[in-house]
DNA sequence: TTTCGTGCAAATTATTTGCACTTGG
DNA sequence: CCAAGTGCAAATAATTTGCACGAAA
């Protein structure tokens, strides 16, 4: 079930409005972009975008050209890039009500998305008491999964 | 002041003699890294290090070696790779008693060490609950340092 | 038609690898 | 002497950039 999917407004139209509104042209690689991630509520790579999308989108979109609306995307706060130190970066849409963290399998390389309420208010309380204007924070678990505990 | 530089044994004494257990030779570029890494509080990366020690140390090693001999170290979990989403990976001695975790300005790029007891304590009761065999976790803030905030 | 969007190929950057030479034990 | 350690240059891999062409307004 991805995270606000069914709301009134998904994540694809308030992105492509956002869009609009910035002054961007509608094109067709980044309306496809678009569409693809507003159906997914793990992050992708690059690669994995450019692939899908020629694999079993509308149509294929250049590797260039996916960073590019990707950039655009994290500019306007629309995606996230999430960087679990695997080399390659991963991108997935910002849902104000889906914020969640994530777990790294060093087995499989599996990334997994929790929420958890007690560490966000640790967050807090902690951003608010620091000499720092905190505006965003990543957390990261590693370890085996279940599967690949054993 | 660094943290447990002055305890009975030092971090880079500690890693010589995990390196030698674990069968590696004592070698110029390795002792080199070792203490330049010892008299370090913050994570820094392998072209930090090179150019530290070719400036300042007692005698310069090459890239490939500073890359080698930091993934050796972080496999006798000796050293701890610190990715904060720069494209570049940072690197620090591990230190059990000086566990932390790094804000990041993305105005200057600085990289800022913080601990929190209640972030701790958070993440230990999250990962007991978790269906996953938690081993590690990294968090980063990022926003605006107070010099940036203006 | 004019500016923006996109594809393709070349450039960049961090990191890794292959290989010959050196050195510790 | 022999395996492990190191430097150098070449190879990778992710990401970015330059430029020419096609498409939106």
């Amino acid at each position: 079930m991805a995270v606000g999917r069914d709301a009134v407004s998904s994540w694809g139209e308030q992105a492509t409005r956002a869009l609009a509104g910035a002054g961007f042209r509608r094109g067709g690689a980044r309306a496809a972009v678009i569409d693809l991630l507003d159906r997914q509520d793990c992050a992708l790579s690059a690669v994995e975008i450019e692939d899908e999308l020629r694999r079993h989108g509308e149509r294929g979109v250049a590797r260039a050209s996916v960073y590019r609306i990707l950039e655009e995307l994290e500019g306007l706060r629309l995606v996230s890039r999430v960087e679990v130190g695997q080399k390659l970066a991963r991108f997935e849409p910002s849902r104000p009500e889906g914020h969640h963290h994530h777990l790294v399998c060093h087995e499989c390389g599996q990334v997994i998305p929790f929420e958890d309420a007690g560490l966000e208010r640790s967050i807090m309380r902690l951003s608010r008491r620091m000499a720092f204007d905190v505006e965003q924070h990543d957390v990261v678990l590693r370890g085996a999964c279940r599967d690949c505990a054993g």
